[in-house]
RNA sequence: UGGGGAAUGGUGUAAUGGUAACACUCCGGUUUUUGGUACCGUCAUUCUAGGUUCGAGUCCUAGUUCCCCAG
């Protein structure tokens, strides 16, 4: 038997640890209304659990997404079938009230479509940031204010810090479950309102903490993959939405010479190589995708090296004015993969657009993902970002 | 039609007669809250039929197919 108090012990320990990290992160007096988002995952879960220990008055949301049919019963989802009644369960386990929203139509209006849409102009969109700029950090976020809630809690790997001119974004203190890329389009005024526990806690310390709490989502596998994608295969989605988009092209070299066929611009992205079934000679990489003419144009590895980028929807929360910032050249590091670190490079303008020039060079840059800015001097502050609208490779501008 | 050359896994190549190597592709997996990349792993008995040899992709004969030069 005395194996078990000293588990408890460090289990107690290692709690009340981030229950002091969870208070540092939120600074709002005990008591506080919180929203908890609830996905049904074990972040989320603990999330809500730790605000409880911590003292607030947490009310857990969950919102269902997408059909709960088909995701029912699969691993790594979220927000949908399962996880909704796994979410619900944990909010009874932590003792605390709970709703479901149903936000099936606005996720396929804003999410979903969108991210077809986009697949069939020849770009790859990235729904994670999408779905946090719509349904999560506006939607629910309205849905928490009118709850009279004084803040929204994420279970985002990210920290929100207080600067001196108010409340900066900054990556978790876990490098490698840092999520800030993702939430590169939060707003200023969203920042105010919102709060991330998990941002100083590393994935471990997270999972111990629902070990210790007892919390069945403790040994939840992370989710992974697009959450609206059944098994793998993202196009088999989008060639239900858009069956126009299936349609057969050729598979061209950068010097005219057509290599074979593919079965549909929606399949590939720019820099992948699988999928291209041409063999023999050096590997190919898709370099360019032309929607209109179902073309898909690969070339030689190098032939990725990209050296700046323009974005649109460009988001700012980096002090001073963009338009000022992009003429003055600011330095800024940039991430245009969430797997990467961030580069250096500055702001500039590209053809009068809001772009990036790289000291280096970055490989697969596509269009319709995120561009994610740093502040050099302070590398884990977010400055912003936009969705990534052209390259600049080998000097030519390409969409 | 005459002369010459080549035929190896999905592709391109390699292998002093001794039990088929490398790259690419495909498929599977690892990594990853997007798509990818990267990394790891699986996939052939060598055109057909005979023959020489202890042993043939590797030599010989015939057939089939392809390429080049000459017409």
């Amino acid at each position: 038997m005395s194996h078990v108090p000293i588990h408890q012990t460090d289990d107690a320990a290692a709690i009340d640890l981030a229950v002091e990290a969870v208070r540092d992160a939120v600074r709002l007096p005990a008591g506080s209304r919180i929203v908890a988002a609830m996905s049904g995952g074990v972040d989320s879960t603990v999330t809500a659990a730790l605000l409880t220990r911590a003292g607030f008055d947490v009310v857990g949301v969950t919102l269902q997404l997408y059909d709960h049919g088909a995701a029912i019963s699969r691993k790594g989802a979220c927000c949908a079938g399962q996880d909704i009644h796994d979410a619900r369960t944990a909010a009874e386990t932590i003792g605390i009230p709970h709703y479901v929203l149903d936000y099936e139509s606005r996720f396929r209006d804003q999410v979903i479509e969108e991210f077809a849409d986009a697949y069939l102009r020849g770009e790859t969109p990235i729904p994670c940031v999408r779905c946090n700029q719509t349904v999560k950090f506006r939607d629910l976020l309205d849905v928490a204010r009118d709850l009279g809630a004084a803040a929204m809690a994420t279970g985002h790997y990210v920290r929100r810090v207080e600067g001196n001119a108010g409340p900066e974004l900054r990556r978790a203190v876990d490098p490698a479950k840092d999520q800030s890329y993702f939430l590169f389009a939060t707003t200023a005024d969203q920042l105010d309102y919102l709060r991330f526990p998990l941002g100083g806690l590393s994935k471990p310390q997270v999972r111990a903490v629902a070990a210790g709490l007892g919390l069945t989502a403790a040994d939840k596998p992370d989710s992974q993959d697009i959450c609206f994608v059944p098994e793998g295969k993202y196009h088999t989605v989008i060639d239900r939405l858009r069956p126009q988009g299936a349609l057969a092209g050729d598979v061209v070299h950068l010097d005219g010479r057509v290599l074979g066929r593919h079965e549909g611009v929606t399949r590939y992205t720019i820099g992948q190589r699988r999928g291209l079934n041409i063999g023999g000679g050096d590997p190919m990489f898709v370099v360019r995708i032309d929607a209109a003419a179902r073309q898909v144009i690969v070339g030689p590895r190098d032939a990725l090296l990209t050296t700046a980028l323009t974005l649109k929807e460009v988001s700012w929360i980096g002090e001073g004015d963009l338009a000022a910032a992009c003429a003055a050249g600011r330095p800024v590091l940039a991430r245009v993969r969430s797997t990467r670190e961030p580069v250096a490079g500055h702001l500039t303008l590209v053809d009068g657009e809001i772009g990036v020039a790289l000291d280096l060079f970055e490989e697969g840059v596509a269009p319709g993902q995120a561009c994610a800015l740093y502040d050099r001097d302070s590398p884990d502050r977010v400055l912003g970002g936009g969705f990534i609208a052209s390259a600049v490779r080998g000097g030519a501008s390409l969409p």
